[in-house]
DNA sequence: ATTAACTGATACTAAATTGGTATCAGAAAT
DNA sequence: ATTTCTGATACCAATTTAGTATCAGTTAAT
């Protein structure tokens, strides 16, 4: 049961290498060596983020990504739901109509129910909060 | 993000229609035809369920299966495990060593809470309870 | 004006996974 | 002997995943 794929793993990692630079533009290379992404795979990831507003860039040489909003405001929930789609609502909820399969319904009443507690938790781990982390286990490192 | 996959979701549903007989053995066609599972499927996935002694089986004429352990005793969390593997543990903490990306050392250690909360959660349901929700809602439709 | 360093857009690929099918052998009940 | 069942296993198409490649256009610096 694997709960990340690459693109969001990717994609955390690239967000808190932005979080982590309070200057300017950065190039999808730097942060490509940085978090040893395939480079033409982060590239792709990282439009991504821009078109869902993650993200902001400016074309042409010195030019790069950072970040659209502050770090504490983006959410790995919104980095899942890009990259991953929504946490799937069971499909006799979506259809509205009564569930064929009784046995199925209540299966999914609880996977609902998981699935609600699991977007809860992913929206309050921000990018914010992981560079936070990171800090702490560096200094604790010396 | 999907939680379940057919193999984990038809596995549940078969575990539910076995723990709502209380008689003896219970064909594969038979369980098909109730949950409306593809039977040469459901014959896969049965025959996985019994490796792992979730259900023992009778060969031959007037055979077929049964649950092993009580319903109350067979939690989704096995099942899943079964069919989805374990949720994942962060590859650095399964290494035992220090995470060559820090970045996403900070982020799994987010991750493996969040799955051993989810995990929890799926050990505490079991088939016993989906049964009871079953009939509780079946009682309560007249 | 040219060149180098960038992003935008998009097409392509190999490998793995998923969901499902088919077949043959053997066991037990009738 | 025949029918009803499981055991084991091989096969398959479609989709997803992870990654590569290419070309066009933009900007900055020389």
């Amino acid at each position: 049961m694997k709960v990340l794929n690459k693109e969001t793993d990717y994609a955390v990692r690239a967000l808190i290498s932005l979080g982590m630079k309070s200057d300017g533009w950065v190039s999808a290379k730097v942060i490509s060596g940085e978090q040893a992404i395939p480079y033409q795979f982060l590239r792709r990831i990282l439009q991504e983020l821009i078109r869902n507003g993650l993200v902001e860039s400016k074309e042409g040489a010195g030019g790069g990504v950072r970040l659209a909003k502050e770090p504490g405001l983006i959410a790995v929930a919104e980095v899942i739901e890009i990259f991953q789609g929504k946490v799937q609502l069971s499909e006799c909820m979506f259809r509205k109509q009564l569930c064929s399969n009784r046995a199925n319904c209540v299966l999914r009443h609880e996977i609902m129910r998981i699935e609600k507690m699991v977007n809860q938790e992913f929206s309050e781990v921000t990018i914010g909060k992981l560079i936070a982390d990171l800090k702490a286990v560096e200094a604790m490192k010396g």
